[in-house]
DNA sequence: TATACATATTCGCATTTGCGAATATATCAA
DNA sequence: TTGATATATTCGCAAATGCGAATATGTATA
């Protein structure tokens, strides 16, 4: 592949993977792999101004990390692709064991 | 769970995400992946300069995304976790689904 | 010790990002 | 049409991010 295509990809890549680069977007992406929800839905569970809600959807629209369909007065937003949270999933895991080791380090100390 | 305590581990693993979220750094992760590499070896590899290569180590050691070890005169670093390359291709899939969803769109349009 | 080489850090700057407040748009219901 | 409700957008700003250039630190070797 060319080098130039390469790169373009990768920041593709890397503009999906900044969806997910945000504590309120995470919040919003589980929440809504539990099932499809409103806005209003989402500000309530994220207790988050509606605004900065429909700011962090636009978001994860543009990826398509999620998926708008109107529905009356309401637009209910749906989880894009499920690999999306085995994902988050994957990497709450690396989280996890960096924090192990880290303390465990802590308790070798003291 | 606490409130408060599963924002502060959101908003970890936003970190942890963050460290995603820029094309040299997925470059790197996945030219790490293939083996061990040193700090040259990686800037040579993305063609750019060392202490852009340094800089952005620095993000991924604090992470646990990456490791490293002196050799020498030479710092040799190693991929952290093998499940940070299954999320970035996890994504990278999503990314080409959304990518194909859109093409398919303009060509019924056209 | 002096010199070369490998890596890390700092600085100044331009760009991006997230937010609150205010405002715009769209849909339904009376 | 008017009013009420739901959602999206814009603006100004503060904070974070990435970069090139210069410099500092650390290690080996002569």
């Amino acid at each position: 592949m060319d080098k130039k295509l390469l790169e373009e990809i990768n920041h593709l890549h890397a503009q999906v993977c900044g969806g997910l680069s945000d504590p309120k977007r995470i919040a919003m992406l589980y929440a809504l792999a539990e099932g499809p929800k409103s806005v209003m839905e989402l500000a309530e569970t994220l207790a988050a101004p509606q605004p900065t809600i429909s700011r962090h959807l636009k978001i994860l629209r543009e990826r398509g990390m999620v998926i708008a369909k109107r529905e009356g007065a309401n637009i209910i937003y749906t989880l894009g692709d499920k690999r999306i949270i085995r994902a988050l999933d994957l990497l709450r895991e690396v989280l996890a064991d960096h924090l192990n080791k880290r303390s465990a380090l802590a308790e070798a100390i003291a």
